[in-house]
RNA sequence: UGGGAUGUCGCCAAGCGGUAAGGCACCAGACUUUGACUCUGGUAUUCGUAGGUUCGAAUCCUGCCAUCCCAG
């Protein structure tokens, strides 16, 4: 049933037109774009949009173009699980959830449902295979580009059926190519933020559609003195000093929220280092299990260096990291990507615990 | 009502006769497929108020207003 026909996902931005053109190019090809609206609005005409700017790629690449409706998917599995962290007051990251559930997950079947056993992203990374035939996501030429950090939970299964062109180019590359194409998306500027709040108020859109009301609660300093009144825990993430519309004559930054009693606490950048954490939802690349303490690179988030750590399995979906040196604001939600001492490879990760 | 103290940007606060520091907050950019952090830039023609002295005052003098504290 293996076959080499591949759809390519795309967002309708430059990056997946690229990776069509690609990937398409002597196969048997297609394209494919999500459609993720689950609610009316504003969103909605640009998102049609983008799926207009997909379909004129193909059309130029001469492959077929397809839209996937996952609509409700998505609304089930990132976006209703990304409002439920935030009310417990984690910070979650909804790319990570999109990728493994949507991407790799819904979008994928959908490929396979149409005859396209593989699926190329226009993902920054790269994927190979050791001498015993597993698969390994190894992080992207243009470094400043790497995406492997919201990858690092695809599975054995998922990382044999994907492709990603782009992993040994450049944005410079990419954009170069874009151009000499013409494809409409060239000059179009990279995406950010969350996809599904294209305002940028997060905040706004988690108070319209959580289901309990968002409630002003205390900042308390580390010794439990009131210091004033928080506009709700939803505003607010560990480490975060923008936005508090509190004056104590020095920097403040947000050290920890509480959902059991809605508090925001408040202290000093130096209170805000942890060196040690654990996660769970893990997963493992190069192998399924960690059998011994090992000393890897990690990052607790996106835009981070990679710190070296002692990494030690401490239960069937939980590892134990402890950092050399203490690191910036960790916090609960977020992911802790693994990756080897090279930093190379993406050895695995979990999201991290309260 | 006596006595004392203080009134400078949203908050804190320099200045003490020579033409408004700084910090926090805030705003705008940069960075960024999460939330943050960070970086850069911006923000008081005006110093409670009304007069006076002076070439010149937020800085000196006077009245008034406001707030706080101690008495009652």
């Amino acid at each position: 049933m293996t076959n080499d026909r591949t759809m390519i996902a795309m967002s309708g931005g430059v990056d997946s037109a690229v990776a069509a053109y690609l990937a398409s190019r002597g196969r048997d090809a297609a394209g494919v774009t999500m459609r993720l609206c689950f609610e009316e609005g504003a969103h909605r005409a640009a998102a049609e949009r983008d799926i207009t700017d997909a379909a004129k790629t193909c059309l130029q690449l001469g492959i077929p173009h397809f839209v996937a409706e996952l609509s409700e998917a998505f609304l089930q599995r990132v976006v209703t699980p990304f409002i439920r962290a935030y009310e417990a007051g984690e910070t979650p990251n909804p790319c990570i959830d999109c990728n493994k559930e949507i991407k790799f997950g819904a979008l994928a079947r959908f490929s396979k449902e149409h005859g396209y056993a593989k699926l190329a992203t226009g993902h920054y990374a790269r994927i190979e295979r050791d001498a015993n035939g597993r698969y390994l996501l190894r992080r992207a030429k243009d470094t400043a580009k790497d995406q492997t950090y919201v990858l690092y939970t695809l599975s054995q299964e998922m990382l044999a059926d994907t492709e990603f062109p782009l992993g040994d180019l450049t944005k410079t590359d990419v954009r170069a190519i874009a151009a000499a194409q013409g494809f409409v998306s060239a000059d179009k500027g990279d995406s950010q933020d969350i996809c599904f709040i294209p305002d940028g108020d997060y905040a706004a859109f988690i108070a319209a559609h959580s289901q309990t009301p968002i409630t002003r609660g205390a900042f308390l300093s580390l010794d439990g003195q009131v210091l004033g009144e928080h506009r709700g825990l939803i505003h607010y993430t560990v480490g975060q000093r923008k936005g508090l519309g509190i004056a104590l004559g020095r920097p403040a930054f947000v050290v920890r929220k509480s959902a059991t009693d809605n508090s925001v606490t408040l202290g000093e950048n130096a209170d805000l280092f942890t060196r040690r954490l654990t996660v769970k939802n893990i997963n493992l690349i190069p192998f399924d299990t960690l059998h011994a303490p090992t000393m890897l690179l990690a990052k607790a988030r996106y835009r981070q260096d990679a710190a070296l750590a002692r990494v030690e399995q401490t239960g069937p979906d939980e590892l134990t990291v402890e950092f050399e040196e203490p690191q910036r604001a960790v916090c609960a939600g977020q992911s802790l990507v693994l990756y080897d001492r090279d930093c190379d490879y993406v050895v695995g990760g979990g999201k991290i615990n309260a």
